[in-house]
RNA sequence: GGAGGAGUGCCCGAGUGGCUAAAGGGGACGGACUGUAAAUCCGUUGGCUAUGCCUACGUUGGUUCGAAUCCAACCUCCUCCA
């Protein structure tokens, strides 16, 4: 990056890597000099939690706060009704109200974690776009707004263009999600003072429509900036694991599987991912992620500390590494393994190996339990299953009992009452 | 409103009367190799109270000994015309 930055917030996205691109580097790094910017970034509410896709968006905001500056949240209670069709092949299902509303409250907590709100100057505040979207009247919003977009300029974004290009349909309902979040910033701008909007490279074309709209009405300058759309560098899109999202929500993944999402990453990603998902200083950041062979492996363990401790807390990620050593250093059992519970009742009936994986969680069908027991991946106490029949009853379980999925996937029974 | 085309398993996509729980690929899972990495190689990939049964090719009916495959209606999407 050939710019370089006064702001300590400018400096800090460049250094870390957090920013693709921007609408203008220098007045927006002038802003940033001369007072408290207010910034923000929208969330759709389309499920309960966010993942951890979403973190590196939830970082800016968190080091725009510790830079001095004023974070926004907006959640997207209103625009989750339209849905956002940048750069997907199909349309989203529409969610409900009723499903829109349970998902912003799940999304919500997770913020606490990461930056503080209030009533203060560089307090962060939490808005709901309904709050404007919600009783728009069309007559009046077309006139109003819809005067200064021109849909052949509109047509030209490639969010839209790949879609049309593909010939795949483009409702007019989703085709005007970018007029609402144009207009999300214009009201955001005139309400808040907002004057940046952040988000994914795949939102540069959303962004660069509020500016332009504010521009018009009200004739006021904002900002954009944008973060890399992050794949791990073996190409796969960021988020994902074994079972599916990696979600930030700890009922919907346990601390413990979080900090092992972190633990499992490919080596050539720790850097970069301990500078934009931790706080060390660059210099440690940089020397954790050079480190080759084996040694790789205890920068990992930081970068999953670091980032639990952040989301879950300190004690949770002493927790989740303390079982992940435990487990894998001496191949025994830790209290942070998701558990499942049998009663006495069961165990004297006696329970099948394959309904035990399936209890676990390890395995999502008896088929699949089967598969695994053929496979010889399946393990109860480090003791390969040979045979898929077999029952356990109160003799086989008179401690608890580890049972493991491949080398990596455990869990622990443990019989109550 | 009219004319054509399409809807297949987690995803993409073949299949146009029995040999089809459905080719191939991706993904995912397991194994080998390692460092709880990547790459590579091998295997698996609908479910169940399991030598059998159930569910599955947009939906509902029909033809047939037998249908994802043929017919009808409906739903959804695409293209062209009005």
């Amino acid at each position: 990056m050939q710019y370089k930055p006064k702001s300590e917030f400018m400096d800090v996205m460049i250094q870390r890597g957090f920013l693709a691109d921007c609408t203008d580097y220098q007045a927006l790094d002038d802003a940033f000099s001369s007072g408290v910017v207010p910034g923000y970034i929208g969330f759709d509410a389309t499920a309960e939690s966010l993942h951890v896709g979403s973190l590196i968006q939830i970082m800016m905001l968190r080091w725009l706060q510790k830079t001095g500056n004023k974070p926004i949240v907006l959640m997207g209670g209103g625009t989750t009704k339209v849905g956002d069709p940048s750069f997907r092949a199909d349309e989203r299902p529409l969610l409900g109200p009723e499903q829109i509303e349970r998902n912003i409250q799940g999304i919500k907590q997770v913020f606490a974690s990461y930056i503080s709100f209030g009533e203060g100057s560089t307090d962060a505040l939490l808005l709901n776009n309904a709050e404007w979207l919600d009783n728009l009247n069309y007559l009046d919003f077309l006139r109003d707004i819809g005067r200064h977009f021109s849909v052949n300029r509109m047509l030209a974004f490639e969010s839209v263009k790949s879609r049309l290009d593909r010939e795949q349909s483009l409702s007019f309902l989703e085709f005007n999600y970018m007029i609402l979040q144009a207009y999300d910033f214009l009201e955001l701008n005139r309400r808040y003072g907002c004057v940046l909007q952040m988000g994914g490279s795949d939102q540069w074309g959303n962004i660069v429509n509020g500016i332009d709209l504010t521009r018009r009405v009200l004739d006021h300058e904002i900002f954009g900036l944008t973060s890399p759309l992050l794949t791990t560098s073996d190409g796969k899109k960021m988020g994902k694991s074994q079972d599916g999202a990696v979600w930030l929500n700890a009922s919907m993944k346990s601390p413990y599987e979080f900090w092992q999402f972190w633990r499992n990453t490919t080596d050539s990603d720790t850097g970069r991912f301990l500078k934009l998902y931790t706080e060390l200083p660059l210099d440690e950041c940089e020397r954790l992620g050079a480190l080759g062979g084996a040694e790789i492996n205890e920068a990992k363990v930081t970068l999953a500390n670091e980032v639990t401790a952040m989301l879950h807390g300190v004690d949770a990620a002493i927790a989740a590494e303390a079982t992940a050593r435990e487990v894998f250093e001496r191949g025994g059992l830790g209290d942070d393994l998701p558990s499942v519970d049998l009663t006495k009742d069961e165990i004297t009936e006696g329970i099948s190996i394959v309904q035990l994986f399936v209890r676990a969680g390890l395995v999502s069908s008896g088929k699949e339990a089967k598969r695994l027991i053929a496979d010889k991946g399946a393990r109860v106490n480090d003791e390969l299953v040979e045979d898929s029949s077999q029952t356990l009853t109160n003799t086989d379980i008179d401690q608890p009992l580890k049972l493991s999925a491949g080398k990596k996937r455990h869990a622990v029974v443990r019989v109550i009452g």
